[in-house]
DNA sequence: TCCATTATTTTATAAATATAAAAATAATGC
DNA sequence: GCATTATTTTTATATTTATAAAATAATGGA
């Protein structure tokens, strides 16, 4: 991983807001969750959230797809792994604890296979 | 790890020239190095990583100490394997991978043992 | 098909925060 | 003491963040 990316990935996490909405995605799993969904799960307004979560994408910590009239967000494990990787090999005392990789894989969480309509009830 | 400490040593390395600072430290190993000799070393003007030294140390990274008209900074492990943990617990798929501890310990890298003055060749 | 409904993003604006470096301050050794 | 070197504070500038309002996009039913 190249330095800058690092910076970049770093930045993107360096948010409360963010770093919630990647948390929420990495419990998520692959199936993700629509964007109105995450931002009724952490109170956040949507446009407030489209902004994170543009930064998130843009540094390549989540992707989207779109489902019916819904955006679907999931995080990018591998983008994680990477991050980690740079972290624990140049600010981890270089030869000093290369040993752990780190590897992150959603297996086992993903609880829901498809992607759910958010849930409003209107009050 | 408080997720508001995790923001605050995520920021304090995503900007280029703290993560280079930081790189830097955690090669020099406990030794540490003068701010001056940091400057020096990355072509940062003093003031600049002054600033830069300060959020870092705020962040809890790094820490300094005095000694005779230099002050030393050095990594803080500890804060470095805290975080490594905290994202590793929290945004790597919760019980994904919680096998890595990713200790972080500089031995074998204290190459310096005491505080070095900063050499200035003065071109 | 067209329209009402719902979802998401873009735009515009204000407030807060981060950055960089000149100027000022502090500390040392001779 | 004072010249020298190191570090911090201050100040000006730039970037980021938050949110409402408007625009865009998609669906399902009349």
């Amino acid at each position: 991983m190249d330095s800058n990316i690092a910076v970049l990935a770093l930045a993107a996490l360096a948010q409360s807001s963010r770093l919630e909405v990647f948390r929420l995605l990495v419990q998520t799993g692959p199936a993700g969750r629509a964007a109105g969904d995450i931002a009724h799960a952490l109170d956040i307004p949507p446009a407030t959230l489209s902004f994170h979560l543009k930064a998130l994408a843009h540094a390549g910590l989540v992707e989207s797809r779109q489902v019916g009239r819904y955006v679907i967000y999931q995080a990018r494990f591998q983008a994680m792994n990477a991050l980690l990787a740079y972290l624990t090999e140049n600010c981890c005392g270089g030869t000093g604890c290369e040993a752990s990789a780190t590897s992150c894989q959603p297996e086992g969480n993903a609880h829901e296979t498809t992607a759910r309509a958010p849930r409003r009830s209107r009050s």
